[in-house]
DNA sequence: ATCTTTCTTGAGTGATCGTTCAAGTATATA
DNA sequence: TATATACTTGAACGATCACTCAAGAAAGAT
């Protein structure tokens, strides 16, 4: 019967990701959200409802993006191969918004408002632990690593390490790709 | 002649500090500063100029404290017994208005907008680097750690890593005593 | 071709942003 | 005690914030 919507709403949500990853919750305005997506505030109101709202949206888009290409590294190069490539590839994205991960960047510009989406970037933080959990636990069935150690304490730490690694690669003048090389270097001493 | 103020301004500096630390940039209104420093608008601008020029004066004093805080450790523990100590007592600070270092929130709120303060914030982690290559280097000299590794990569690696540390601490559900700890005792295999 | 339903437009909302400034107040010096 | 010199006050500024809504335009169904 009516009409329908002229945009691609799943390329919409991409675009506010891309744009609220490079300038943060705060630092992106509805101005900013109207002139990347070419829309007008009613239509943005009426498809997304609220700028919190399509962060969410966004925040989700990008954790599942974030699993699929890991899902994609372990199938290609195994659970060890996957967690030693990811580093190099996180800092070596020329083409991403921002190095340093939006899920960190939200929850660090957010908690201490109380905002429910630095919670929900927890909670994806927190399942992207288990599944670096889940790589680290099949490498050492497949005893490509040493199963001695707790693998929750590994998963942990590289999670951490990663995090700091690609805020590190954020700045001027830090050689952020030595800083990767280490990190996967130290998983050979496992 | 006149009247002086009825404030300590190294107070105040103080008090905005650990609001900015806490809050970021974005995150603390001029009403919040006004509240917290009990100070009317006036007041405010006739002290301090502007909120921009008031954060800078807030950062050089956490960098300046960060700075200090080494300096005691190593005068208590030696080099390398600072660099173990440090990590968990970021962690264990429960005074401090934020578990994340103020610098790098500094850098990741405000970098994608070319804001001056995130070089401000870049620069004070340049020399906060240095320090911890200096005291790398003592190390080596001493014969602690081996003298065969390059200081600056360590350096590098370790700012990394508590940068990863402190915003991982700002988490919910996340030990980063454990993560804190397992930094410390990679400093004693080198 | 008409109707119905939805999308699109864009001016406008009140709230808050950082900042200014004229008027009033307090105090060290003469 | 009088005067000069700040400091303090708080209303008000224009700009921007996220958001609303009434009116017009478009398209599938009949």
């Amino acid at each position: 019967m009516p009409r329908r919507p002229n945009y691609d709403r799943e390329e919409l949500i991409d675009r506010s990701r891309d744009l609220f990853w490079k300038r943060g919750w705060a630092g992106t305005s509805l101005k900013d959200l109207e002139a990347s997506l070419q829309m007008k505030p009613g239509s943005f109101y009426a498809a997304f409802g609220s700028k919190d709202a399509l962060f969410e949206l966004a925040m989700e888009k990008y954790a599942e993006d974030g699993r699929r290409r890991l899902e994609g590294l372990t199938e290609e190069q195994g659970p060890i191969g996957a967690l030693k490539s990811l580093p190099a590839m996180v800092v070596g994205n020329d083409d991403a918004p921002a190095k340093a991960c939006m899920l960190s960047k939200t929850l660090v510009e957010l908690h201490a408002h109380n905002n429910p989406l630095a919670d929900k970037a927890n909670e994806h933080l927190k399942k992207m632990e288990e599944q670096f959990l889940e790589l680290f636990r099949q490498a050492q069935s497949t005893g490509e690593i040493d199963a001695g150690q707790d693998p929750a304490a590994l998963a942990r730490r590289y999670q951490s390490d990663l995090i700091g690694l690609r805020i590190s690669a954020e700045r001027d003048g830090v050689d952020a790709k030595a800083i990767a090389k280490e990190i996967a270097d130290s998983l050979n001493r496992l």
